[in-house]
DNA sequence: ATGAAAGCGCTAACAA
DNA sequence: TTGTTAGCGCTTTCAT
């Protein structure tokens, strides 16, 4: 193996310089385009570079521009299939600009969430994106506070403290609403996901006022966790509390999946007898059977839209605030 | 909001050791428990540090030490239902050790996993882990060389270049095979995955073994990409190619979930004509209906055993190589 | 038990 | 066009 690329040789910009025959400071000017080095000399350093496999350390340039050129990434659990392409579409467009993403999940508690955006400080990461949180208003803002920027995914806040990219849950619930009625639907039950979730309260929100144009009414939403577990229980619930239902609107996909099965072990028929409408679009929606109606998120782009949000509020004072995207109805075989 | 929260208000070691009335180095050593200051400064300087929320900087000491705190993670794909669990179980035990991970995804090219190995190095980390390398062996070892502690998942290595953690990939296959058998299947073929994956090798191995033990042999595999799509592409050539096929072997979930497509769209019945078996047992396996047999891969154990594993060996000298994990026949309805 | 000096690698500011 | 100086925040080494 060349000596080159041995972990032990850590070569500094002294050596190139040497190696080059001239001052460190020429090294620094060339290596970062700075321009003001004649034609010549630039060659001759970028090849002593080049030849002794040189790399700028990042401890020393952030020492002095207290950047890390990362991005702190917080998610509630990557192991829900929502959020991994989100993710795929923030690294894409980080990597694109030159920064890496430090990932994190929340998992337990909204005290955790705190306790994580504020670890991302001691490793100075230039930005946060967070996903979903779940904190409380004040505690949140308190928490991003100290970010040098941050950006929130499905959570509004103020333009000040962070920008948001939204996903329009109101108009897609709405969007759920018209569909069900339109196939005929009368009796149309919520399974709200959390409680503390502010995408879900946008939902409620777009469900009521959308029933309410059709002269119909909602039987009280049944909070759960956003698992298929929790879909199964809350389907199980209303499926005992409430006769005649023939839909029932899901916070997400997993729950839906969940009331799936809550059907199929009540022997109830999917869509004959009840329909099913889910929310997110995430990849077994398409692959189950039978396949799930559903609001499609573009997570990608959400994710893209995100890092190039809080690269822009990073770079500029005047903060842009936020954009919203609209979910999509995927029309298959549940309703 | 208080200022001392504030982005803006960096606090340093020397405003501390001010505020405390003693010197930087006094500072650093009661922070850092170094001993050898009386309990009455230790007090006064802990709760000048906690007053003025004091944070040491990650650059600064990152230059003394050149260590970052930091574990880069590469998978192929985090959309791959597969991987997120066992970022979730490293994530954990890199926490509890006061690491962070900086995540990356491959996607396209071998190529592209030599160059995000090499990015690594530019953020300095301390340490990475590599989840199913598809790069050549000289050119994986080439890649990692430079790296002062690296482990492999789901790849073999030398000792002395990475630790690995493996999935019996062979025993599991063989389990596979006899479980079909005992089940009455004598026509068996192989969704083999990807042509380059070290994974899918030791199966092909596994399977050659123990058919030949039961005195059969299995038609030429079919190569294909570990997706769902490549699996029924896959299973469509089978079908078409041979005549009274009774099982399917396949190289992970997402491959059996296509094949499953493939047979529906035959009018094949699963199981009753077409055995199903997959590999990994990802989230939809239980979900689907029917739902999948296939060998569970203890996704998060394998997560936290790569980090535990990396980090003993970024201690010490003597390097610890690897351990192996058996996976589990989790039987349902496909066969 | 405590402090002063030096230096990790890099670059902004100034000098030649 | 090129080089010199100084300093980012911290900790190791060597005093006191």
């Amino acid at each position: 193996m060349s000596r080159t690329t041995d972990f032990e040789s850590k070569i500094t910009i002294a050596e190139v310089a040497r190696a080059a025959g001239v001052s460190p400071m020429t090294v620094s000017r060339v290596l970062n385009g700075r321009g003001g080095a004649s034609a010549e000399t630039s060659e001759r350093v970028l090849s002593a570079a080049n030849q002794l496999n040189y790399r700028p350390n990042p401890f020393a340039r952030g020492l002095r521009s207290d950047r890390s050129k990362t991005i702190g990434f917080l998610v509630p659990d990557i192991t829900n299939p929502f959020f991994p392409e989100i993710i795929r579409g923030a690294e894409d467009a980080a990597n694109a600009a030159g920064y890496n993403l430090l990932l994190s999940n929340v998992v337990e508690s909204s005290k955790r969430e705190a306790e994580l955006i504020d670890a991302f400080l001691i490793h100075r990461v230039d930005g946060i994106i967070v996903c979903s949180p779940r904190l409380p208003d004040s505690a949140l803002h308190k928490a991003l506070a100290p970010h040098r920027a941050a950006v929130l995914i499905n959570r509004e806040a103020p333009k000040d403290v962070a920008g948001t990219i939204m996903t329009d849950y109101e108009y897609g619930a709405s969007q759920a609403i018209n569909h069900l009625v339109e196939r005929g639907r009368r009796n149309i039950a919520i399974i709200a996901g959390p409680r503390n979730s502010y995408g879900g309260k946008c939902r409620l929100l777009g469900i009521g006022k959308t029933l309410a144009e059709h002269d119909m009414k909602a039987p009280e939403p049944v909070y759960c966790d956003p698992t298929v577990a929790g879909g199964r229980t809350a389907a199980e619930r209303l499926l005992a509390a409430i006769t005649g239902l023939d839909a029932l609107v899901c916070y997400n996909d997993l729950n839906a999946v969940g009331a799936m099965q809550a059907c199929r072990a009540a022997g109830i028929a999917v869509p004959h007898q009840m329909a099913l409408i889910g929310f997110d679009d995430i990849p077994i929606a398409e692959l189950m059977s039978p396949a799930l109606t559903t609001l499609r998120v573009h997570k990608r782009e959400m994710g893209e839209a995100a890092v190039r949000l809080l690269l822009s509020r990073m770079m500029t004072k005047n903060k842009q605030h936020g954009v919203v995207i609209e979910p999509e109805l995927m029309v298959r075989e549940t309703t």
